[in-house]
DNA sequence: TTGTAGGCGTTATCAG
DNA sequence: CTGATAACGCCTACAA
């Protein structure tokens, strides 16, 4: 059975020293090893097909090879798509991702970034943003701040940089943009399901939405402002008490701050009978793919969701002294059927 | 800065010995350490913020806490519903996922499961399958019993083991169910996209839907089978593929393989001006939420996918002695606006 | 260029 | 119950 195969018995086989064999498998820094010797020692490795062991060789290099990435669902499109880019470029960096979820549960981030800590983790990428409570932020801040102190970079998704490298998000504006394209499209009455309370990345997504309507002279009044948990079920929910108020007559488009959110709306919605687009319009916040290729086609502001994550982890991956980087990253409005227009006239 | 602090010091400071310290901290087998001793350990750890080295705990102990998880590709909604399952049940076991995607390129799930066995990880779950390439897939068995070797454990999802423990899915039986379902809506002419060549888990679902239909006395023509691939845009250049030669016109419904196939070919329709549901029935294989929730409602046959991964990851932390055990797991046909029934009344 | 030897942070074996 | 002291598998000055 192989795999108990250990270099010194590789060193042996050749005929060589330890360290020898250790420099013809593994180039060290000075790479000199000669031909004849490294041709030996190659062979007798295949031969007794020797497989280094990754974690001896992090714990001599003091370092290990993979890249720690915290989403807080995996199976939500949109951390799904920047775990991809992320994928992507780990792979070609040559590093091991290790995902986590935090399920969305308060605490979960510290805890896993201090796993991660401890399992000595080059970087670590937070894909969640900032909480928006002052509270959990700052546990998480100093949590990233013991990471650091192991050696660690860190680097963050989100508006606020939490102290890190971070890829800022315009979400603020991505919304404010939608509510001018709505505006233009000839809607006046607004719903918002989302973004009270919830991450920051969600409230600025609402606040740019609210504030740019209010300054095209039509405010969203409270009441149409429904709180909702950033999910299928969330936007579902929301959208259906919605639509059993009587305040939903007026209403002539909704805006889900999360094309998953937005997605269990339009199901709501029909459930109760609504056509969106004709009746009512609908639209979400990130540009996942999937929601794009349907009947009808989701009008959102779109993401560079790959991009993202390939930003991220390079943030991740620069060397942990410098200075945090900041890069700015916006969205597009797609508009698509599911707003093409108001419905009277 | 913390971090640097190791178990002697934190050993020296507690003024007991290290062994002491390593059994106060981390309870070893023998459990059995002073309560007063215990107590100062724990006050030095805490005094001089220790964090226990995972890399140098996974030396010692031999093995690592980690499992691996393989997928062809992340964003897709398949696998990130799978990965999130597995996610949740490692979280749950203490395990750390570490994920791999092998970007559907050949030879690379090989490369893949190779680095995990240097890792040394605990166990690897193989998401994707055979590939339904004799060559490929045996390169992948020979590197899944070198991993073996070395004391890991491997689970995988599909319908050859594989020689190891596995999620046996009914993608046959599945298919026909779903052909039996269509047939019995009225639909008679179909089409399928996918399944060609690709993988075993997509051939078996073509498989199963034409052989069912062929018994149901309507054979599919061999010109309607068209391939494509396992993505967006496969369904997508397939479905355009399809209307553009003359046979479309007959086809009253299509069979994509998987539902982000689906999803490209609800897209390519629509381009088209073909009306998904009206003028042409689809349907798709997976059961993806986000793709259930829109107009129309795709048709497809619903995999538990989060169970797979939860079983998945059961299977895969079995004492690695064990026979392989397989645990089959069936899908359920979902009608959806999609396949209202053929359009002619 | 090649070999020797010390060390990385813990766990575990075996005496006290 | 506690404490020395070997491993663990590999890297890397330092020496030859």
């Amino acid at each position: 059975m192989p795999g108990q195969v250990t270099l010194s018995d590789v060193a042996r086989e050749a005929g060589v020293s330890l360290a020898t064999a250790s420099r013809a498998l593994n180039g060290s820094a000075n790479r000199t090893v000669g031909e004849d010797l490294r041709r030996r020692v190659h062979a007798a490795a295949a031969r007794l097909r020797y497989s280094p062991d990754g974690i001896a060789q992090a714990m001599a290099r003091g370092r290990t090879t993979s890249l720690g990435l915290v989403v807080h669902d995996i199976a939500d499109p949109y951390f799904a798509a920047i775990a991809a880019g992320v994928a992507a470029a780990a792979d070609e960096a040559g590093l091991m991702l290790t995902l986590a979820s935090t399920g969305r549960r308060p605490g979960r981030e510290v805890e896993i970034v201090t796993q991660l800590e401890r399992q000595r983790a080059r970087a670590v990428i937070l894909a969640g943003g900032a909480s928006g409570d002052t509270e959990s932020d700052g546990a998480v801040r100093a949590a990233l701040d013991s990471f650091r102190g192991v050696g660690g970079a860190v680097s963050v998704v989100g508006e606020d940089g939490l102290g890190s490298n971070s890829v800022v998000l315009a979400n603020r504006e991505g919304a404010a943009d939608l509510a001018r394209a709505l505006r233009g499209l000839g809607y006046r009455r607004f719903a918002v399901l989302g973004g009270a309370g919830g991450h920051t990345a969600l409230a600025d997504r609402r606040g740019g939405f609210v504030d740019a309507l209010a300054g095209l002279g039509c405010a969203v009044p409270d009441d149409l402002l429904l709180d909702a948990a950033p999910t299928r079920d969330g936007g579902h929910a929301a959208m259906s008490r919605l639509l059993e108020t009587g305040a939903a007559g007026e209403v002539e488009a909704v805006f889900a701050v999360t094309d998953v959110m937005a997605a269990g709306a339009l199901a709501a919605a029909r459930a109760a009978g609504v056509r969106v687009g004709e009746d009512l319009g609908v639209a979400g916040f990130d540009g996942i793919e999937a929601l794009q290729d349907v009947v009808p086609g989701l009008t959102t502001v779109r993401l560079p969701l790959a991009r993202i994550g390939a930003e991220a982890t390079r943030l991740a991956l620069r060397p942990a002294a410098a200075e945090p980087e900041l890069v700015p990253l916006a969205g597009e409005v797609v508009l698509g059927a599911s707003t093409p227009g108001p419905p009277g006239r």
